[in-house]
DNA sequence: CGGGATCCGTTACGATACTG
DNA sequence: CAGTATCGTAACGGATCCCG
């Protein structure tokens, strides 16, 4: 019995519920937790280098330049809470993790490669910018 | 958030800047600054706020849920020096400053808002991925 | 009204060492 | 190999005061 936040019985929610409920500019909102897990430094990362398909964990972390075994971890601990990464354990010596994209991981890394690629391919119109800004 | 003063426009050709360029796995890709200053905390908020139009100091401070001030201000500054927004400062007492998208803001705002679209209309599905973990 | 300057607590982050 | 534990640093972030 989880709650469901998108189905909301009539008469029932504080006043506040309603307002967060939504609305990403409250402070409340739920959506700005998960926001800050998918956007976060690393997490962006993460969630493009799987694209590719299942990795392992040392081959995650040969790929992304310049990210510590504590943050990988726990970047992947939690994009894998919030059902973005799935993570298979094999009880073998040496141990074997292999990671992967939910069918949701899949959805919203579609997303975040969307907003790199713009990144990379308006780099010049960005530093014309910063450019004209000195100037 | 941080300026970004090392940075080669065009000419030279170093080994790690081969490597770099276009990859944002790489430690020193430049996207990935701008990326930062796009997916941070506040900045997607600013973001979205202003894809109604122009706003003032006072009411995107008012429009979003738990900024201070001082962030409020440094996003500003970092995503103006980027180039995603303009800020138009109007010599009178009281002081009136405006700020809005400029065209390249909008581009990527509107990816922003992707993202925080589909995370509001699958919060459920996060939320019983969350339960799911849990147990 | 729009911030800059300052102070200060909290968190993020990274390097290293260690364990199953 | 895949992490966890511990520690130290640096950046983040908020509150307050103040000035143009």
């Amino acid at each position: 019995m989880h709650s469901n936040p998108s189905v909301a019985p009539a008469g029932e929610g504080t006043l506040e519920d309603k307002l967060s409920r939504g609305n990403v500019f409250a402070v409340g909102c739920p959506a700005r937790a998960i926001l800050t897990n998918v956007t976060s430094r690393w997490g962006v990362l993460v969630l493009i280098a799987l694209r590719g398909g299942t990795l392992r964990y040392s081959q995650i972390r040969r790929k992304i330049g310049g990210v510590s075994e504590k943050m990988l971890a726990q970047t992947l601990q939690s994009l894998e809470a919030d059902g973005f990464v799935r993570r298979v354990s094999m009880p073998v010596v040496p141990p074997h993790v292999e990671y992967s994209l939910t069918p949701m991981g899949e959805e919203i890394s579609q997303l975040v490669q969307g907003l790199t690629d713009w990144i990379e391919t308006n780099l010049s119109g960005v530093f014309a910018a910063r450019s004209a800004a000195a100037a």
